[in-house]
DNA sequence: ATGAAAGCGCTAACAA
DNA sequence: TTGTTAGCGCTTTCAT
């Protein structure tokens, strides 16, 4: 086989406005503008862009109309261990929302130590029309960057570092959601609940964290050595769990992710305790892991479907220069209940 | 904050032009063929290129020479329970590997029921120079598809259904990987290692069930019985796994998912036997499920970074024309040893 | 309601 | 080695 390229060239408009006897301007006309069209005009070009099967030049068009339609996602590499499956699943529903209006991801890289890397090419060979941001737990340089060229962008996340930020975002409320699982663990009647989260430094970490000490101060619970901050991974939780579960007064431990709370199911097991009965737990964003995890993992679960609808409505008001009806949209998250929070009878 | 717009237009080939005292067509030779310029030219346009942050405007160059460097791949939408995690994690590495060489992957959706669906619109608006294709498990109508219409395209997956289709593809051998883990579960002492795999209907999955039926024969050991096909879900496994213990005979169960051989460790938790000790048991794709199971699940591991590498590879080649020094690349799974298939002292 | 002319920024082909 | 001309396919502007 020779290695293969495209053979029949398209047609342009010239083909249609040719076949169907009018100029191209009438072709480019009943294609952005068909009521400027007399009836019969429209169906007649529509009949020949059918049969010819013809589809606008993206080049052409974005040349005409610095306009991509692409909006451009930078894609963090596979990180060994790290979980990148919220946001895996988040772009999932991003490029399904991003279709429905012609719109198409673009996935780029950049240095990994550089968070600004990438977008400024990308930028420059006006090869986007705006960028979607996710990654904005460490603050979000790249949105002081992109504002300060006037590049058009929405974050997944709310802007930590600075809450008199403008420009649009959508992000889930961490506190409710681990507000939601405490409120949970209260309710199967355990009473000392404790609280595993991430470090300090942590913005989303403390967030959700705070969503735990709400309930608790609700249900007036003291919370003297109850919230513990570790590094997300299984092994740390796994032995913070076991000093936690030392004197048995800890029957409830809510979790800042799936991973930590994975954790605390293997301490669980090798203390031979049962969870949900002599111990609940719950993690954190509903991960293929809470799913699969003996016995069921309770978890938060992030509305990312909504997140990513949310998403691109806002791109696109901001790429038409209208301003959006609410330019902060507050999510709220779900408690998904597995078997890891619910006493076996 | 009104919303915003790129306000400076970028520089064009003109300015730059103009700026340095040469032609457009000097600086586009600066760019494309440096080798034509004298140095000096060559410094000069360069300079100030760098002085005023000059690039080429991808709409125009993509006009003209009808070459977009956008890699188009299909995405499939989030799906509850499946784990998408494996081609998530290749896709992070092909982003990566296509970096390097400037090109950049599109994602588009279609129809779930129409596997064709989505390839058309981006061909025909020439919006991608070529699409990696990844779900060829069922066949692979999208490559028939897009041979018929001269499109180039590299498939993550060999033609199962027409082992002289001519295309470029890289694929890992899932009857090695099997049989590796096999063969670990034989060298630790089980005698009679039992096979959970997909439905007959699945190609993948009987391949890889043909590497622990290569490495039993060679070890002389008996399969009736040992091979058993269920759908891929914790609990059809969990289920299955109890009615294969029943007896007590068999030792080690090798799986044909990581989803598959969780099911797995959830019946040994129930029937109160050892993971590694009691009954050795693997899993495959190495997924993050693997990696926080209890104890510890031994995988199967894809190469995915080497197979976008080589994926990249062969889009160049396809591309440029050139045939490809081996259009057909086979690479080698490799094991992942957890605790799941060690014996405790 | 439709058409003609111009031009977006770039590179291929050719001329100097 | 460098410059000139033309044109990729589309939409904007203006004329009809």
């Amino acid at each position: 086989m020779s290695p293969s390229r495209r053979l029949d060239p398209q047609p342009t408009l010239a083909t249609v406005a040719e076949r169907a006897g009018v100029s191209r301007q009438t072709v480019s006309n009943a294609l952005n503008s068909p009521e400027l069209l007399r009836e019969d005009t429209l169906a007649r070009v529509q009949a020949v862009i059918e049969e010819l099967g013809y589809t606008p030049n993206r080049a052409a068009r974005q040349l005409r109309t610095r306009s991509s339609h692409l909006i451009g996602l930078r894609f963090e590499p596979a990180q060994e261990g790290t979980s990148n499956a919220l946001i895996d699943r988040f772009v999932h529903t991003l490029v399904e929302a991003t279709a429905r209006t012609g719109h198409h991801i673009v996935l780029f890289s950049g240095d990994p130590h550089d968070p600004l890397d990438g977008y400024d090419r990308l930028l420059k060979a006006t090869a986007v029309d705006a960028f979607v941001i996710t990654d904005t737990y460490a603050g979000t340089p790249q949105a002081d960057f992109l504002r300060k060229v006037g590049a058009p962008f929405v974050t997944f996340g709310r802007p930590w570092d600075d809450p008199s930020a403008r420009h649009p975002w959508v992000d889930v409320a961490g506190s409710k959601g681990a507000q939601l699982a405490t409120e949970h663990l209260l309710a199967a009647g355990h009473q000392r609940v404790a609280w595993l989260g991430w470090e300090k430094s942590s913005r989303i970490g403390e967030d959700r964290r705070s969503g735990w000490s709400r309930a608790l101060r609700a249900a007036g619970v003291d919370q003297a050595g109850l919230g513990v901050r570790i590094s997300d991974n299984v092994d740390a939780a796994r032995m913070a769990a076991h000093a936690m579960l030392e004197d048995g007064t800890v029957t409830g431990v809510a979790c800042v992710s799936d991973t930590i709370a994975i954790g605390v199911l293997h301490a669980l097991a090798e203390r031979n305790l049962r969870p949900g009965t002599d111990v609940g737990v719950t993690g954190f964003d509903d991960s293929l892991g809470a799913q699969v995890a003996w016995p069921g993992l309770t978890s938060v679960r992030q509305p990312l479907e909504q997140v990513a609808i949310e998403v691109v409505d806002l791109v696109h008001a901001v790429l038409s220069l209208r301003a959006p009806a609410e330019p902060a949209r507050m999510l709220e998250p779900t408690l998904v209940v597995r078997r890891s929070s619910l006493r076996q009878d």
